[in-house]
DNA sequence: GCCGTTTTCGGCCCGACTGTTTTCAGTCG
């Protein structure tokens, strides 16, 4: 059993506990150990045999060891199993629609017998929840149209996707006179993959309390608003028509920093911190940090006045997620994290050769704009047929093209001739090595046969690798993001061999490819991976997801010490590759 | 169920909103 099924088991387990009206303390204990679970980066099952370091585990102690140990040996607990005796398991579900908490969860299968969804809608419709208490004809209108929703629509949002929709409202929001900023808080601004719904704080002379009603009318006016579901004094939510939900906030300037501290998260973050509030007498709350005794406000205009006050370093968002960073900032040890401006080099993309749409003296030119010194263009090799992939002919005579090209750039920006080589079955590749021995950079990456089962992908990788030609591994896991069909394949020993081997292992930018999430790369870095951010960019704007998996990096707590196209040109760059043959 | 710079026992985060209420429980973020 991996790392995540034992997360959503032991947080099963806490919402069975809710419906169950157990001590709301214990339930915490197994939420916080749930997180705790997920975000380790050595599989549980690898050390479960050595209790000492289970227990090291912050959030588990005697009681959750051994629930953990049951987990491993059975594949279940006998806390679970005496849940499940009295509670359904479809029951969960229903705690996913709006108005549905643990109680009335618990109410309806006391009262009606309904332990699922359609159950529910049949007794809503039959009209047999009015007759329970707290339960009026209100609440049943709305929850027949959360069940619709939910059945229509429960995923959530690509970070991309998600941060091209706030660039859009925060440019109409401020179009407003007296908006001064608009930041994104919740998951996105914590650079979260993915995001379940957009908070946006608004703030600037219109957003004081005494004029605010008429910013407020100004959103709840957009013309982009699909469903308007709640208008407050400073607040309104609304949908777009993808369904993706918008909260925007509207806060005076005085305590905004307070605001964007609490809606930033993440929520296991901030009950820690408010922890660490209450031990030094204060109290925060998403209005300003105050002093418990007489209420008066020490912190509250600025995020990192806040943290200071709490005698913590500044935490980036991409590290609140109660993963270590508080500890790290009381003793001054946060990492100096990676930033856009640290990438120098950008060593994958395509052109219009293959799969790309622009040409080669295009891309360079972007990536010149972007303040880049050096790129390599990689683009398909024949297997890919699909993309027009290049023969060897084709590659040898493409890149005496790129080389054309370098040569006009007149060093202002370098261009490196490469190649992406499909890797085949028995992990051959698809190009004579004599072909890419002419490359500087080689990324080999799986492209199809996505069907094959686990220890044949993981050979073929790992025999792929030992081609001394190779300096990058390309989609080292093709993972699955919002679904997207991964192939299966042993992480864990794929990036041991490349540390081995000094191949570098490439962390993909783009939302719609990426490969390598948060815990991969700190794997990665464990097992002292030589570790590349490339856009794998098609058009020139695509160079600008760099930012994206820029964030991801930092979300693994790394630096610029650990990225090899953090060096400064290209020739200190080629030196930190493996050395060709 | 976890945890310890007041504690191995007694604590454990905060406020708003909603629907149904004559004072609040439950949900949500």
């Amino acid at each position: 059993m991996d790392n995540i099924s034992i997360a959503r088991l032991l947080d099963e387990t806490a919402s069975l506990l809710e419906i169950d009206s157990a001590d709301p303390f214990r339930i915490r204990s197994y939420r916080r150990a749930a997180e705790a679970v997920e975000q380790q980066t050595t599989q549980l099952a690898t050390i479960a045999d050595d209790p000492k370091q289970l227990l090291a585990i912050a959030g588990i102690g005697k009681g959750m060891l051994a629930n953990i140990q049951a987990l491993l040996t059975t594949g279940t607990m006998p806390l679970r199993e005496e849940l499940l005796q009295k509670y359904k398991p479809t029951m969960l579900e229903l705690l996913r629609l709006p108005g549905m908490g643990p109680k009335t969860v618990a109410l309806v299968w006391s009262s009606c017998q309904v332990c699922d969804i359609d159950g529910l809608e049949a007794a809503a419709k039959a009209g047999h929840l009015t007759k329970l208490p707290r339960m009026g004809e209100k609440f049943v209108t709305k929850l027949l149209k959360g069940i619709e929703d939910h059945r229509k629509n429960s995923s959530r949002f690509r970070i991309d996707k998600a941060q091209q929709h706030a660039d859009t409202i925060s440019d109409l929001i401020c179009a407003f006179p007296g908006i001064d900023e608009i930041t994104p808080a919740g998951s996105l601004r914590r650079g979260r993959e993915t995001v379940g719904d957009l908070d946006l704080l608004v703030t600037g002379p219109a957003c004081e309390p005494d004029v605010v009603s008429a910013a407020v009318e100004h959103v709840a006016a957009l013309p982009l608003i699909d469903k308007l579901i709640a208008k407050g004094q400073n607040k309104v939510s609304f949908t777009l028509r993808n369904n993706l939900q918008v909260d925007v906030r509207l806060l005076p300037r005085a305590s905004y920093g307070a605001a964007l501290q609490y809606f930033t998260g993440s929520k296991m973050h901030n009950v820690a911190l408010r922890q660490r509030a209450i031990k030094r007498g204060l109290t925060l709350s998403e209005y300003a940090l105050l002093r418990l005794e007489d209420n008066v406000i020490v912190a509250a205009a600025s995020e990192a006045e806040i943290y200071n006050a709490l005698d913590l370093d500044y935490i980036p968002p991409e590290l609140r997620e109660n993963g270590g960073e508080l500890e790290a900032a009381a003793n001054h040890t946060l990492p100096q994290l990676i930033t856009r401006a640290d990438i120098r080099g950008d060593l994958h993309m395509h052109t219009e050769a293959t799969d790309g749409r622009d040409t080669i003296r295009q891309m360079a030119e972007a990536a010149l704009a972007r303040g880049l010194s050096y790129i390599a263009i990689t683009d398909h090799s024949k297997n890919l047929a699909m993309t027009n992939g290049l023969d060897d002919t084709r590659a040898l005579a493409h890149i005496k093209r790129i080389r054309e090209v370098d040569a006009e750039m007149e060093g202002k920006i370098r261009i490196l001739p490469g190649i992406e080589v499909d890797i085949l079955a028995e992990g051959a590749l698809d190009l004579d090595d004599s072909t890419l021995a002419q490359m500087d950079i080689v990324v080999a990456s799986v492209h199809s046969h996505f069907n094959q089962p686990t220890e044949e992908m993981t050979t073929r990788v790992l025999r792929a690798l030992e081609n001394p030609h190779v300096r990058i591994l390309g989609h080292p896991t093709g993972r699955k993001v919002l679904g997207r069909e991964p192939y299966a394949i042993n992480v864990d020993a794929v990036l041991k061999q490349a540390a081995k081997l000094g191949v570098a292992v490439e962390h993909n930018a783009s939302p719609a490819r990426a490969d390598l999430n948060d815990l991969h790369l700190r794997l990665a870095k464990q097992h002292g991976c030589k570790i590349v951010i490339n856009t794998d960019a098609h058009a020139t704007e695509e160079l600008d997801q760099m930012r994206y998996g820029i964030t991801q990096l930092r979300r693994a707590w790394l630096t610029p010490a650990d990225i090899l196209n953090t060096q400064p040109t290209a020739e200190t760059l080629l030196k930190q590759l493996r050395p060709k043959p």
